[in-house]
RNA sequence: GCCCUCAUCGUCUAUCGGUUAGGACAGGAGAUUCUCAAUCUUCAAAGCGGGGUUCGAUUCCCCGUGGGGGCGCCA
């Protein structure tokens, strides 16, 4: 059998968003699984609605999340231009021909394509008014993921519109046969038009390529398939927030697939070398970003500290308005670093990174009242930190261990729990109660911040 | 309105006619811990309705119902 070859065919249009991340995701996963050709081909006739910045979004959200593609814009390929806006003249050749075989005419200053059989008028009370049927037999998809579809096309549609621009269903048939595309992978929207699809094939006298129509992603809330205006819709929402791409991308394999066990978190490499189209589902699934997040926080965790502590630096290179960011920014990058292993097994996105570790980037972080009020209410805090405070000097901070042993120690040579200065100690640090072990903390403000923001918190409270 | 399509816990899903209907996220409870997370244990939670076919249907067929999509000189 030949190569397969499929193609993710996007219009800049409008932002990026998950559905065509998964539709282009999913014919990513067929051209890697059975060694094809990954195409990109932009759908650009749509002069009005085009723009440049979307084009790079569509660029920037594809390379962002790894579906690197083999032909296509920037990287070239046999069957280019890869641009619609750019095929003028292939059009041109294959409109002829349709009009040299007497199925294209003129109506209304646009171009029609004409259906075989014998015609009648009907009222179409939809549309309200009346239209022109055709007697014709329907169309017959074998669809790899529906199975079996017919539909009946009966009415001539427009195939180049008036002002000279071929339509979508045109350009997008006449390149899938000049780019001998294989394939035809794309969201179930576009099943009832196949048969227009199919229809224009036979007019080229072309053989339909594999049709497999995947089911759509509905919104999360309220009712419809998810679209660039739904919230958490866009690519480079993610991105900009701060998402794993791996993430990202394990969970949208599992919308609409599944290796057919119970795995889940699965490196791309195994998804890739299970994903096969008879395996996608046919239901439409409904976004869930709880679950999302799940998988983002499970790739996080396991991220090597290097990796982690480059990205979040990255992370607060993007929010360089930040006064936090700043200040991590310009911390010495040993400092950076042990923070950033303090804080990596203990957040849930890169996002929270700048609130939960504000703190040890400046001195002047607000201390929060209700735990304040908490933490104070208890026993002694006060004297708890003295002694904390007194002990200090003494300690060994080179390990958590040794941090440990001497709180420890303190605690038990006066008679109170570990837990009786932790607490406030903590709150003195930080200002709050959640935060990584108190022993990291200490361990890596070092003896002088520690003391001092003690002697601050003492003189304050 | 017409056409296409889909239907298992709240959500994502497993089950190739025979299972105590399994897993994951979210939710509840507990354990662990220096806080908070994470982690571990555990609880609750589903076959849309009605007909068939069959010894036996979540699974196959039909009809409803419900969801989704399409019916543009948008893509």
């Amino acid at each position: 059998m030949s190569q397969v070859r499929v193609r993710f065919a996007p219009s800049p249009t409008g932002f990026f968003h998950i559905g065509s991340a998964r539709t282009a995701l999913f014919n990513w996963l067929y051209a890697r699984h059975t060694g094809g050709v990954f195409i990109l081909r932009i759908e650009d006739t749509d002069k009005e609605r085009n723009s440049e910045a979307y084009l790079n979004l569509i660029y920037d959200s594809l390379t962002w999340l790894g579906l690197n593609w083999d032909e296509g814009p920037k990287v070239g390929g046999n069957f280019g231009p890869y641009r619609q806006s750019e095929r003028g003249d292939i059009y041109r050749d294959y409109i002829e021909r349709l009009r040299g075989a007497g199925r294209a005419y003129e109506k209304d200053g646009a171009l029609w394509f004409r259906l075989p059989g014998e015609r009648y008028k009907v009222f179409d009370d939809h549309r309200k008014k009346e239209v022109e049927k055709v007697k014709i037999a329907p169309v017959v998809i074998e669809d790899r993921i529906r199975g079996r579809v017919e539909r009946v096309e009966d009415e001539d549609f427009v195939i180049v519109r008036s002002d000279g621009n071929p339509v979508f269903h045109l350009v997008n048939v006449i390149d899938d046969i000049a780019m001998q595309v294989t394939d035809v992978i794309r969201g179930e929207d576009h099943l009832s038009n196949t048969s227009k699809h199919v229809l224009l094939y036979e007019g080229f006298g072309a053989t339909p390529p594999r049709f497999a129509h995947i089911p759509l992603i509905l919104k999360q809330n309220g009712p419809g398939k998810m679209s660039k205006r739904d919230q958490g819709a866009l690519i480079e929402e993610y991105q900009r927030r701060g998402y794993l791409p791996e993430a990202l991308v394990n969970f949208l394999c599992l919308l609409g697939w599944n290796p057919g066990d119970d795995r889940e978190k699965m490196p791309i490499a195994e998804i890739i070398r299970l994903f096969d189209l008879p395996g996608v589902n046919q239901s439409n699934a409904r976004f869930d970003d709880k679950k999302l997040a799940h998988m983002n926080m499970a790739y996080l965790l396991e991220l090597p500290p290097e990796r982690f502590e480059t990205l979040a630096r990255a992370y607060f290179e993007r929010q360089a308005d930040s006064v936090v960011a700043q200040a991590a920014l310009s911390a010495p990058a040993d400092y950076f670093s042990s923070v950033m292993r303090l804080c990596q097994p203990k957040i849930k996105g890169l996002e929270e990174l700048p609130a939960y570790s504000a703190y040890f980037f400046t001195e002047d972080f607000p201390i929060d009242p209700k735990v304040r009020e908490k933490v104070m209410a208890k026993g002694d805090p006060k004297a708890r930190l003295r002694e904390f405070a007194a002990a200090l000097p003494g300690f060994d901070l080179a390990t958590d261990a040794g941090i440990e042993q001497a709180i420890k120690d303190l605690a038990a040579k006066l008679g109170f729990g570990f837990g009786d200065y932790q607490a406030v100690v903590r709150l003195a640090l930080s200002g709050t109660n959640v935060g990584p072990s108190i022993t990291g903390m200490v361990r890596v403000l070092g003896r002088d911040r520690v003391r001092q923001r003690i002697e601050k918190f003492e003189a304050g409270h």
